[in-house]
DNA sequence: ACCAATAGTTGACATAGATCAAAGCGGTGG
DNA sequence: CCACCGCTTTGATCTATGTCAACTATTGGT
C-alpha cells in the first residue's frame, strides 16, 4: 500500500532521487549516466493512483511517458460491444507510453495502489534524440515485451483454459520470484493482484470458467488458496507442467 | 545456419544497392544517411528462399539480421504435442532477427518466394552502437509491431471465427493497398498468401473452421472467390463491418 | 451489528468451434 | 490420359467453454 492523501484522487507524490530508486536498474534510465540521470530528474514527476482507479483512457493525449515504481496496472482494450481484452500487465519497472505518439492506444487501470515515475514528453523524447542510452535501453525493453505479446497469442490462441490458468500463476509467480531475485520452485506463495474478471480479461475467458478451473486446479492439489486472492503452490513445477509448455520458458 | 547451395535450397542472389531497393524507406535502414548506407552495403548479403522452405528453426544460431524485400514469411511457435500458433507475419520492409540475441526464438517460414536483405550480425550490431539511425528506427517499428501483437491478442481472445476470418481479409488487403500507397475502400482484389492451414494458425482455429467461414462469407456475398487464393471483395466497407472493430483500426 | 455492495462459487443448459470422416478439385509427373 | 497428392470443402457428431441464474462469502459503511 502506498501514499495517497485525499479520497479517490491521483496525487502528485514527493520527488525521491533516482539515487534511491528502486526500479533505478530495471528501468530506461537503467543505462543512463549520472549527467542524464540530473536532466531526467527535472523533466520528472511521482503520480500515485489508488487501486482500481483508470490512469489513463484510450484516444486521452497523454502529456508523459512513465515508469512504474510501485504497483501493477493493465493496459485493456475494449470492443464496441463490450468485449474487453487485457493486453499487457505493467509491473514495477515496465515503461508505460510511446514516444513520438501522444494519443493512449488503450486504457490503462491502476489494479493495485500505484505509483509511477512520469517524465515530460517534450524533454523526454529529446533527450533521446540527443543521446542514445534511453533509446537502447527502451528499444531492449520493447523488444522483451514483444516476446511476451507473443507467448500471450500462443496461450490466447492454443492453450486450453486450464492451462491458460497455470500459465498466469506461474508468470505472477515468477514476477514476485524476479522482484526478490530467485527463480521460484517448491513451495511458493504469493498474492494475485487481480480479480476473477480481470484475469478473465487477461485469458480470453469468462470469469466463470476461470473460478471453474481454479475450483479444479484446487482440487487436483495444484494449488491452495489461503482466503481469496492468496495463492499457495505446494509445488512449483508441478504448477508448470500444468501450463502447456515445457518449462524453458522465460 | 545453413549455407547450403543446392536445389532447393537458398540461393545467394546478386547485391541490389541500397539505392535502387524497393523498401529503402520503409526498413531499417530508412533514415540511414547515405554514408551509413555505404557501411551497410558492406555487410549485406541478399538470400532467396522458395515458397515453403523453412528460413529458420526456433533454437537455431542465427548470425545474421535482416530485412524481407519481397514475399512473405511467418513466425510460429509450436507446442510440445505440436498445437501451432503463428505469432508474425512478416512482409516486404518488416525486420527479422532480434539484436543482441543470436538464438532464434521461433520458427520462420517462407510461404511464398522470398527475398531477404541479411546483415552480418557483428557489424550491424556494432552500427547500432555507434550511430543512431538505424537503432531509432528500428525503435519504431518495434513499436509498430507490438501494437500490431496487441491488436492480434485481442483477435485470439475476444473475438468470433467469423470476426477472425474477416479481419485477417482486411488486414491482408490494407498490407496489399499499402504497398501500393493506397487506402483500400469499394472493389479490391488480392491473393492470399496463406492456405487455409496457415490461415488457421494464424487465427487460433481449425482449418475446417476456416474453410466454412470463408464459405459462410462468400455465401453471405461478402466475399467472391476466384480459385482458392484469389479474393474479390465487392465492398471493403462492408467487409470491415464483419471484422468486430470499429474501422478507426491501424 | 446489520445492510448493501462487491467478489466469488456452483449448477443447468446452450452453443461455437473442434474432431472425425468422407469426398471433391486441381495440378503434376509418369 | 490417368493416378496420385496436397489442398479444400462439407457433413455428422462431440465437447469445452459460454451463458444465465442462484447462492455464498467478504468487506465497508452507517
Amino acid at each position: 500500500m502506498t501514499a495517497h492523501s485525499d479520497l479517490h484522487a491521483t496525487l502528485r507524490a514527493p520527488n525521491p532521487g533516482c539515487g534511491e530508486c528502486a526500479i533505478r536498474h530495471r528501468a530506461v534510465c537503467a543505462r543512463s549516466t549520472p549527467d542524464e540521470l540530473d536532466q531526467l530528474e527535472r523533466m520528472k514527476y511521482y503520480r500515485s493512483f489508488p487501486a482500481g482507479q483508470q490512469v489513463i483512457w484510450a484516444g486521452d493525449r497523454m502529456d508523459f511517458l512513465a515508469s512504474v515504481v510501485s504497483g501493477v496496472a493493465t493496459l485493456t482494450q475494449t470492443m464496441e460491444d463490450g468485449r474487453r481484452q487485457m493486453i499487457g500487465l505493467l509491473q514495477p519497472s515496465d515503461f508505460l507510453g510511446r514516444p513520438g505518439r501522444a494519443v493512449a492506444g488503450y486504457d490503462v487501470t491502476a489494479v493495485t495502489d500505484l505509483v509511477m515515475c512520469c517524465f515530460r514528453r517534450k524533454p523526454f523524447e529529446e533527450m533521446m534524440l540527443a543521446t542514445p542510452n534511453v533509446g537502447q535501453r527502451l528499444l531492449e525493453m520493447t523488444l522483451d515485451e514483444l516476446d511476451s505479446a507473443r507467448e500471450w497469442m500462443v496461450l490466447l490462441g492454443r492453450k486450453t483454459a486450464r492451462e491458460k490458468i497455470a500459465s498466469l500463476l506461474a508468470i505472477i509467480a515468477r514476477r514476485d520470484a524476479r522482484l526478490a531475485l530467485a527463480e521460484p520452485s517448491g513451495r511458493v506463495v504469493f498474492d494475485l493482484p487481480l480479480t476473477r474478471e480481470e484475469m478473465a480479461d487477461y485469458l480470453g475467458l469468462t470469469l466463470e470458467t476461470v473460478s471453474r478451473q481454479m475450483s479444479a486446479l484446487r482440487k487436483d492439489g495444484v494449488i491452495a488458496l489461503d482466503g481469496k486472492r492468496t495463492v499457495v503452490i505446494a509445488d512449483f513445477d508441478r504448477l508448470v507442467e500444468q501450463t502447456g509448455d515445457d518449462g524453458a520458458e522465460a
